[in-house]
DNA sequence: TACCGCCCTAAGCGCTTGCTTAGCATGCAA
DNA sequence: TTGCATGCTAAGCAAGCGCTTAGGGCGGTA
């Protein structure tokens, strides 16, 4: 059986919250109250307001780049294992697409000393799509003219999905990771 | 000669702040203070904080708009005017990348009047580039399989800029122009 | 000199903020 | 029964918030 303890509610609670509101605009008092407790009980369990955005965010950077090392390992066939970057990655911003905006929209409140820890995670992401792309030029199964130019704008394509993406939308996580993925192999394929 | 109104000056000095600290982590008074005025002198040339923001916004929403319809009219060619469209599109986010982050990013802070009114502007943006696409496809020159999600992904590479572009870093807006409208034309070419 | 209209500010009001302090209830060990 | 650690809260502090009020300074007209 699975029991979630107080600071991780509170964890639940503040990505709600700082989804929602973003983080300057959510109270530490609107955090407490999601989680069913007393304004005081945050600070029994986190140390700040910064420290909880600095766990949701360390968390998010973590599991957003085991998402797409894993799609990376998932082939060696250059345009399918694109295809399964792309996709993993769009499919998991839409389905976190909450954490996934406090990962990108919250970056610049977190102190200094976090948003450089979280910065190698952001630089991993974007080696990962590099490299995936370059061993497809070098298989000569991929054609790309700018390839960290390439790479960036196929991870900002799932980034902006948390933007607007809201589950229960017009059109689901799964259908906008396979457009993102057609659009991939477009952009890449050879002449 | 051109005047700065102190009106514009209090404008100009929210659109510095809020795209640094967003809407919600600026104070009346750093507005103020950045304008070279007391606190009480952003309420005799505005009604409110998010006035401000309305009037920033209103003014970014139809500059982009502007700025796509424009692009949309200089050519009948499709690809050429697709090349056009996502290229200004693009360079206008670079260019204008503080407004383009207060316009995508505090769409939420907006009064529930003042979004609905901005929303127009952003079903226009959206349906010329879906208009643009479709029109390719019926001429022939485009090969597209779902023209709306096509359309929202080539506006996401320009929209998505404002998230990270900073002047002077290490791509130009050109450069990125010119590489999201190269990926436009990749992402549209019939085999 | 007297007056007006325009811009702006000093001061502050009522409220909310992040966070702290002091202490209470519960359960377990001896 | 006593002692103590654990997990929480009631209350509140200093600071900062959006916004208002009352009035000062100044150029132009007469």
């Amino acid at each position: 059986m699975t029991t979630i303890t107080a600071r991780e509610r509170l964890i639940n609670a503040a990505i709600e919250a700082f989804a929602e509101k973003g983080f300057a605009g959510t109270t530490t008092r609107d955090i407490a109250s999601r989680a069913g407790m007393s304004p005081a009980a945050v600070y029994v369990h986190h140390d700040s307001k910064e420290s909880l955005l600095f766990t949701v965010s360390l968390n998010g950077h973590r599991s957003a780049l085991e998402v797409i090392t894993s799609a990376a390992a998932s082939s060696s066939e250059p345009v399918q294992r694109l295809r399964a970057m792309v996709y993993d990655f769009s499919l998991w911003h839409a389905d976190h697409s909450r954490v996934g905006r406090i990962v990108q929209y919250e970056y610049h409140a977190l102190t200094d000393e976090h948003r450089a820890e979280v910065a190698t995670y952001r630089r991993s992401i974007e080696k990962a799509m590099q490299d995936a792309l370059a061993d497809g030029v070098d298989q000569g199964a991929l054609d790309v003219d700018d390839v960290p130019g390439t790479a960036f704008s196929l991870l900002s394509l799932g980034v902006d999905l948390v933007r607007w993406f809201e589950p229960g939308g017009s059109r689901s996580g799964h259908e906008l990771a396979s457009l993102h993925a057609d659009l991939a192999v477009r952009m890449t394929r050879p002449t």
